[in-house]
DNA sequence: TTCAAAGTGTGACAATTATCATACACTTAT
DNA sequence: ATAAGTGTATGATAATTGTCACACTTTGAA
């Protein structure tokens, strides 16, 4: 069975190639180690962030210690809220998930170049739009279809940004675990353990050193009733 | 105890009163009846639209029939995606809660004012951006403290939007049927009710006329860990 | 004013998901 | 080679939530 995968589908591609080169010259790259807080829920959001290299988490913790992560951004991801010339805060907090080089574009640096160069703007709402739709598919995903719906999607979403086609399945290029793909979807290790062994049962997926391979995408795609969503929305 | 009650914050007061007032000039007003359509998932997403009467929800349906709410909006709100110069397709639906009176805004119509008028287009960015959060927020609310937080969530954020102090407590200007609350919490109506007699004993809520009166606002916060979102945002 | 439709209340039960406990595998540093 | 740390696998059990069934109440239109 053909399967289509288009993986490194990064945001910054909703820009023009002039803009996302105007975006780099003002931007000032800086270097954060796995583990640490690029900024924290509470935080005024006054800057936006490019990632250069690295991975970069941005999630939420409940009281009880449990986290929710609502996006995984890597190379060539835009992230950050665009306050544009108002106060805001973050709600979530974004950490790095591996070693970083992440370019910082301050809130005024923005506003001047949307001022001098308004068509940019558009490629703001744009990337705005973007981020929008994808958190809404999201909720739907983890509410539509219970933890097991939730979790073949995530594991699509894994597919189409870290999916690498092999003659065993499609492997993918970035490692989670049990309770990174937990904290995506809201749920517990445990559980997701659990499902992940009966998707293995079932043959949808199977492990190579450790890691997941997914075998069959198309059954991934009957649990959680995908509805082929745009691949730039449909990610992790 | 003294709870301050702020209904009625609609999304267009981000909006200037010049920028508003420039929206109501190029907009065509058409009626809607209660039921009918005013996009359907999939369609293009090509207009916005402002509410000048009437309540609109905005939701998703499963395979199985049940339906995910995602927002209603009601008098001085607008909604739509703004998928400003490149195609997109809603990814839910927009029915008319309530007999309405919508302002229909053309997307060719909303190019051209950013156009002439760049400044127009910061608060478009704003009112993205707060849509943006909404849902995020949304999402936590629903994931983080299982069906009962996510209920105290949705009447909290009933209070803000269709709140009205009374010596009696907090009376609601609009009703929402059981399976209405269900809907917007990706739940059922049996368990809605439920949850709402056990809130009843508590004496945190109370009924007036088969309406529900909040009674201990406190309390409701108390179930869901609220963090006293600002208000904008904290709506149903 | 009466009847159908829509909404509510609740019991009994099933399914899903979380929690707690424990064992094991694998890596890495000493 | 050993111990500590991290991650996986799985049983037993509890808590949460959904499903089905049915009675009752309220509402609104004929």
């Amino acid at each position: 069975m053909d399967q289509k995968i288009n993986h490194a589908i990064k945001n910054i591609t909703i820009f023009s190639k002039k803009h996302a080169e105007l975006l780099r010259k003002v931007m000032t790259v800086t270097d954060y180690k796995k583990g640490e807080t690029i900024y924290w829920e509470g935080d005024a959001a006054e800057k936006l962030y490019f990632i250069v290299s690295g991975m970069v988490k941005v999630f939420k913790s409940a009281d009880d210690g449990k986290d929710l992560v609502l996006n995984y951004f890597s190379t060539d991801d835009l992230f950050g809220e665009l306050a544009c010339f108002g106060p805001t805060n973050y709600t979530f907090t974004a950490e790095a998930a591996k070693d970083c080089k992440i370019g910082v574009l301050k809130q005024r640096e923005i506003e001047l170049l949307m001022l001098e160069k308004s068509e940019i703007s558009i490629d703001f709402i744009k990337w705005m739009s973007y981020m929008s739709q994808y958190t809404q598919i999201k909720m739907r995903d983890l509410l539509f279809y219970g933890k097991n719906g939730a979790l073949a999607s995530t594991l699509i979403r894994m597919v189409h940004s870290y999916g690498k086609e092999t003659e065993n399945g499609i492997q993918f290029t970035t490692n989670f675990t049990n309770s990174d793909l937990a904290q995506l979807i809201g749920s517990t290790r445990e559980t997701v353990n659990r499902m992940l062994q009966a998707l293995k049962k079932e043959g949808a997926i199977s492990y190579n050193q450790g890691s997941i391979v997914v075998k069959d995408l198309d059954y991934l795609k009957t649990i959680c009733h995908c509805e082929e969503c745009p691949l730039h929305i449909c990610r992790l």
